[in-house]
RNA sequence: GGAGGGUUGGCCGAGCGGUUGAAGGCGGCGGUCUUGAAAACCGCAGACGGGGCAACCUGUCCGGGGGUUCGAAUCCCUCACCCUCCGCCA
């Protein structure tokens, strides 16, 4: 399975590999790297014997079942390929052990920061890109939204622990009934966008794990259960699977998908004001966005992505800022990224609530998806195309940031005008 | 959970361990013919690597992985998936 470009591109540009890598902030990314240069030149100095061993090796074989056709005498060429046969297979044996290092090597290969990506070491040199919207003014203390969603009984967080553990919360009565408002307001803009609404697995096996990059060595993210599945920590995972393994059609980009499905997240090590609320759960719904695009057109799609979660955000009226990610604060498989923030008046700090990214080729390398004019039934050569993903959006800390933005001073949360149709209120209580 | 049958190219479908260097058909592409098209006929056609400036040479791939053999789509082991019947079940 190759990595994330091809062990080419790697061979031919590696003081570009290695200087992106370091950008990463990824020093053992760094060191997988000079094992992989390594492992790829005794590769393909095998090769070179092996293939002519192995070609000999099919003519002579060939040639004994000729003899035996014409009725001759095969046995003395025979016992001399014995000998030629134990060394064809011990060149397998090599290559096939080297095969295995070169392809655990290039798992572990992350994507390449895209040249617009500005250089920073950690999460505090990311960019603030644009900031909209106007805080609300109160005039009086905004409640965090924990103390408002507890109070009308919309979210029982003592539940959730009863019944599975911290992390877990319940919705209830009007909060279940936000959440399907948002479901159906989120999915039926993305439905106009031109997005088509798909249902995925909430399981996936480990090679679509490996494909988007979640696998190997983020374990640590993802519940793993019994026969092999994990729990989708998103749906870009089942999402962009569909099409592994898969030669699309060139006409037929781009592709682009919508979902909505629970994610699950083991986020271990979070603690203290990270997780209160609805700030960092186990379990959480987001409705994402996923497209397969020809190369050329990748990073005009990711504005485009980018501007279909900002318009929900201004559309519910809640100001945001749009930070473009560092080089470091870049994920494996990233090669740009744009992360929304909402304005949570109550706790009065930003909130992540969406991140679009574009994957370049990485993860279509290793799921093995291509294009060409008229699919796998079609002619001429395939050709890379890019994957591209993002939420819109993820809801608890929407919900978070929604009735802490519309709270009264009686209680009451108003419902933003975009949202009223969905709820059939203008005010909740 | 039990028993049995399957997995071959874009699709369907053959395939005694040795011209499978994957039959045949459909679909695709190019051509002949035609005012044009259809039909008919002829021809070309996979994926992914290695070497080479190139022409070109070469390897691997018949669900995945191992094995037997001079030689495996074909035999053996193992895993995954699909189908049929039984059981259970929203």
């Amino acid at each position: 399975m190759a990595g994330m470009l091809d062990l080419r591109f790697i061979r031919e540009n590696q003081a570009a590999v290695r200087r992106a890598i370091q950008a990463k902030q990824m020093p053992e990314a760094v060191l997988a790297l000079d094992r992989l240069l390594l492992v790829d030149e005794e590769y393909r100095i095998l090769k070179r014997d092996l293939e002519e061993g192995q070609a000999q090796r099919n003519a002579n074989a060939r040639l004994v079942g000729q003899l035996k056709r014409e009725g001759r005498d095969a046995a003395e060429l025979m016992s001399a390929m014995s000998a030629l046969s134990d060394e064809v297979k011990r060149l397998e044996d090599r290559e096939r052990s080297l095969q295995t290092q070169l392809d655990a090597l290039s798992l572990e290969i992350p994507n390449l920061p895209h040249e617009s990506v500005p250089y920073g070491v950690t999460e505090h040199d990311n960019v603030v890109f644009k900031e909209w919207g106007v805080k609300r003014d109160f005039g009086f203390a905004p409640a965090p939204h924990w103390d408002i969603l507890t109070s009308h009984g919309w979210v029982d967080f003592d539940a959730g622990v009863k019944v599975a553990g911290a992390g877990f919360p319940v919705f209830k009565g009007t909060g279940s009934r936000l959440v399907r408002a948002l479901r159906n307001y989120f999915l039926d803009r993305l439905d106009a966008a031109g997005y088509s609404e798909i249902v995925p697995p909430l399981m996936v096996n480990a090679a679509s794990a490996t494909a988007t990059g979640q696998l190997p060595d983020k374990e640590g993210q993802m519940y793993e259960v019994t026969d092999g599945f994990f729990l989708i920590p998103t749906s870009e995972v089942p999402v962009t699977n569909v099409h592994r393994d898969e030669i699309l059609d060139q006409a037929a980009l781009p592709i682009k998908y919508t979902a909505f499905t629970p994610c699950f997240r083991r986020e271990a090590g979070s603690h203290g004001k990270d997780v209160r609320g609805l700030n960092r759960v186990h379990q959480f719904d987001k409705v994402e966005m996923v497209q397969f695009v020809a190369p050329e057109e990748s990073y005009a799609a990711l504005e485009e992505m980018t501007r279909h979660s900002e318009a929900l955000l201004e559309e519910l009226g809640l100001p945001y800022r749009r930070l473009l990610m560092c080089t470091g604060d870049l994920g494996f498989t990233q090669a740009k990224k744009y992360d929304l923030e909402v304005w949570s008046p109550g706790q009065e700090r930003w909130l992540e609530v969406s991140s679009i990214s574009n994957m370049e080729a990485f993860q279509a390398n290793r799921l093995r998806t291509r294009a060409r004019p008229g699919g796998a039934a079609g002619k001429g050569k395939t050709e890379v195309v890019h994957t591209l993903n993002g939420s819109a959006l993820a809801f608890p800390r929407t919900i978070a940031a929604l009735v802490e933005t519309y709270q009264e001073q009686d209680g009451s949360v108003t419902v933003p005008t975009a949202l009223r149709p969905y709820l059939g209120a203008d005010s909740l209580r």
